[in-house]
DNA sequence: AATAGTGTATTATATGTAATAGTACAGTTA
DNA sequence: TAACTGTACTATTACATATAATACACTATT
């Protein structure tokens, strides 16, 4: 379900997160299913559960999962998550990233194909 | 010219590579152009030469610029840049980022505006 | 030649983050 | 009761970031 990328720079804790958030986002996990406890996951990964619960926790203060004690984690209402703050500083930064893109030679129809098929596959 | 943000949780040094590609990209700089020295920098900014060597050095990796003993930094020639390896990383992150979006249900016409002005801006 | 500006290299030090290890407590379920 | 959950805390190690202080080689100007 889970694997780590050891050439990934990025800590693992980051990596987690990214894993998660993508399930989700790309449909895989929906609100209300839980997502593996802190210690399984850890156990699947041979890495600390400290650091499993630094991952969730920041996707806790996202609002894409919340927590019960005792019981688990829990993929949270999408609709709690929109926030409008951090959305703009989102469009800000692919506005840098495409920037580059562009500069870099990119033909603007491929980028136009990307965004057609993600909206077209969520729009169903 | 640069300013640094304290409330960004990013390194210094990556900071500055930023701010600098951004100049190259946005057309502020030039092939050829020389940019500030590695002490002006580091005593405008007040901060250690040692952090904008390590900002410089990487963005001549990245083929941004290149450097002169005795002379100073300069804008290389674009042309050098593309690397496909990287430029295909860089997409599947843009992937990712837009999947992201268009979960916090971000209109496509928001993108699609986006991508049509810098695409305009830059191919005149 | 002298001076002042460049990039470059090196070593040492301080600080914060990331990750591990171990333990303990509180809630849930069977 | 037993076995699973989340949570909290302390201690420790490893690494990245940033600073500090030198030193050297090259370029340009005077």
């Amino acid at each position: 379900m889970i694997n780590l990328d050891f050439r990934d720079s990025r800590p693992v804790y980051e990596q987690i997160k990214d894993k998660i958030k993508n399930l989700i986002v790309s449909g895989a996990l929906v609100t209300g299913d839980r997502i593996m406890s802190v210690r399984e996951t850890a156990a699947r990964l041979t890495i600390n559960p400290n650091t499993i619960v630094k991952a969730y926790k920041e996707l806790e203060n996202e609002g894409y999962i919340y927590s019960v004690k005792g019981k688990g984690y829990f993929v949270a209402d999408t609709g709690s998550i929109i926030d409008s703050s951090s959305c703009e500083d989102m469009l800000s930064e692919l506005e840098k990233k495409l920037a580059e893109l562009c500069f870099l030679g990119i033909e603007k129809e491929k980028i136009d194909n990307i965004v057609k098929k993600i909206w077209s596959e969520r729009n169903d």
